[in-house]
DNA sequence: ATTTCCCGCGAAAACGATTTCGTAGATGGG
DNA sequence: CCCATCTACGAAATCGTTTTCGCGGGAAAT
């Protein structure tokens, strides 16, 4: 608990006032007069006062701490935002608290759930990939829960918003397997239902068509648990290497899809970019020593958790109830690597 | 904060009890007869009552959350970590307050200090390379915060503490190298001064010694941020390029540190492993598909986390002052890739 | 029939801070 | 000189829970 104990109450029988006057005199309360304000404050300040922030939650109905849902921690796109949301909660004085779905849907409810009980101010979350309905946070919002999504949106919610603009990554990403030659390119992403995967689709047919090509659905494969499972990711794969004409390049949506579509390409002694080019989705800062360097769309991944952060804190901190609500779309990047770039 | 709440009193009143008597009455106590239970136990499921965690905080004078301390989340190591922590923590219906230090030993102390005020129960950490004075957390450890270290420890602090075997690790990466017929090879760390260093590098003496191998301590290079920035392992990597003979393998400490070497050594378009073999520590599930493949000592980090959490948690719920300590040593595993293995 | 005992429950204090309201004493105006 | 008005502070309620203590009433003991 709070080492370094002291409260008010000791204050106010050190100074022979009582608990009250030191209250005020410490929020500089018009009712107190300079001289004791003086006193309190420097006598607050020797010894080394701080308010229990758990006796000033429960009066004041804040808990200054903010919830976190996100898939996974174990990966550099949302070890990234998490940053970024650090980064600018710690700075206004509120703590997170970060909990991971794995990609299920009833460990989302069950996580979300626990939040809420756990005094929340607010929340920020991106959907797993399991998560269809999104009922039991509609019914949190309506109850006062200031959330922001990031990420994997839900369209049916209307609050803010932060995504990486994945319409404009998969376009380039595509536009740029085309202009490099390749003929046959095939995607693989996360399930269709998530938003990430419709704008980052929607991104790669629009290349294709632009350039004249045909979208052909059989070299668009999904993983259901946005590659989760090295399994599922194999199936899209050898599904992709039986076609009658083999793909002669791959965009993969995601950064866990991305790895593992190298690592079996790797195992499948199938060479990049000679016989398969390979972009993905990808915000590993090791792109460019894996083999081949890897072409990869960046995200901002630290921005989107500053960004959406900042959002939170000004719904929490707003006077009155916020009905218009933003999303915001920050830029991608393409990083071209050798793994997209034939000799 | 608390959303769908309803209190203790709420039902006291739709029952006509009194608040003490609910409150026993869900905690099961043996003052309330098994009729008035059930009625208050009911009647809290139905309307999903959920006990307020600040005023029962506030009450008990338990946070239910611990603080966390490392150099980066934004790192393998670290990453896998917390979620071992998270795992722990979670299920134990504790939440966890996650800092960085950034290797900064001044924002080391600001965390600290927040976390304390913060109300926690106890403390994971993990110092950073800057850190040589422990006073201040000898000083709360007295008061009686519960501190558990992980990776980095203190010498002089008495209390669990959990290590990756780094010794065993440095002997064997370096053994290995000898193995593979390496004859001068370098060794890249963190500062002397910290655990983890000083472990590792006694390993790689061993090795060398033991197989007749002169130490030398100009092929021992510091980075005295533990590899944070790329100039200090730039610089230890141009001093070892200069020396009259050139190291044909390093042996690189951290996780950062490696991936640095190794991008380095792209940059430099020296070979591996044929101009220059390579073994680092390291944890990113990326080793296998990097350029080349490498070779890296492997931290149970998600186990660490777990383990750290078991003990801090046992003395958190301890009744009695702990005063036996125990330091748990959890077993690396060399994974020899390409990287080190001539052809 | 009286005393003793225990069961089952309620009243109240406590955790530490905030906030509303009341009031003693100083000040000012007429 | 008296009443109104401030000024500066304290008492007490409050947030939601836990815990100590006390007590009414019924059962058992004498």
């Amino acid at each position: 608990m709070n080492f370094n104990a002291i409260t008010i109450s000791d204050i106010a029988k050190a100074l022979n006032l009582s608990a009250s006057t030191v209250s005020k005199a410490l929020s500089d309360s018009y009712e107190i007069s300079a001289k004791t304000k003086k006193l309190v404050v420097d006598y607050a300040r020797e010894n080394n006062y701080r308010p229990n922030p758990i006796a000033q939650s429960l009066k004041k109905g804040k808990s200054k701490s903010i919830g976190i849902v996100v898939p996974t921690i174990d990966n550099q796109f949302f070890s990234q935002v998490i940053n970024g949301i650090e980064s600018v909660a710690y700075e206004e004085g509120y703590n997170v608290i970060i909990t991971q779905t794995h990609e299920s849907y009833d460990v989302e409810l069950l996580n979300i759930n626990a939040l809420t009980h756990r005094s929340i101010d607010g929340m920020l979350l991106s959907l797993s990939t399991e998560t269809f309905n999104v009922d039991h946070l509609q019914k949190l919002q309506n109850q006062g829960l200031p959330i922001v999504f990031f990420d994997r949106v839900s369209d049916t919610i209307n609050t803010h918003k932060v995504i990486a603009d994945n319409f404009k990554g998969g376009y380039e990403a595509t536009m740029h397997l085309i202009e490099s030659g390749f003929k046959y390119i095939a995607h693989i992403t996360s399930p269709a239902h998530t938003s990430i995967t419709r704008e980052r689709l929607a991104g790669y047919k629009k290349a294709l068509t632009d350039k004249g090509f045909n979208v052909d659905d059989n070299y668009i494969k999904y993983c259901s648990h946005g590659g989760k499972s090295i399994a599922e990711t194999k199936e899209a794969m050898d599904e992709l290497l039986a076609l009658p004409v083999r793909p002669d390049a791959i965009f993969a949506a995601s950064d866990r899809i991305t790895t593992t579509v190298l690592s079996l390409l790797h195992k499948s002694k199938i060479k990049i970019p000679a016989e398969m080019g390979l972009v993905g989705f990808n915000n590993t800062n090791l792109a460019e020593l894996l083999n081949p360097a890897l072409t990869a769309v960046h995200q901002p991944a630290f921005e989107i958790g500053k960004k959406a952060t900042e959002m939170l804190l000004s719904i929490i901190k707003s006077r009155y109830p916020v009905t218009e609500f933003e999303t915001v779309v920050m830029p991608t990047e393409l990083f071209i690597r050798k793994s997209s770039v034939r000799d």
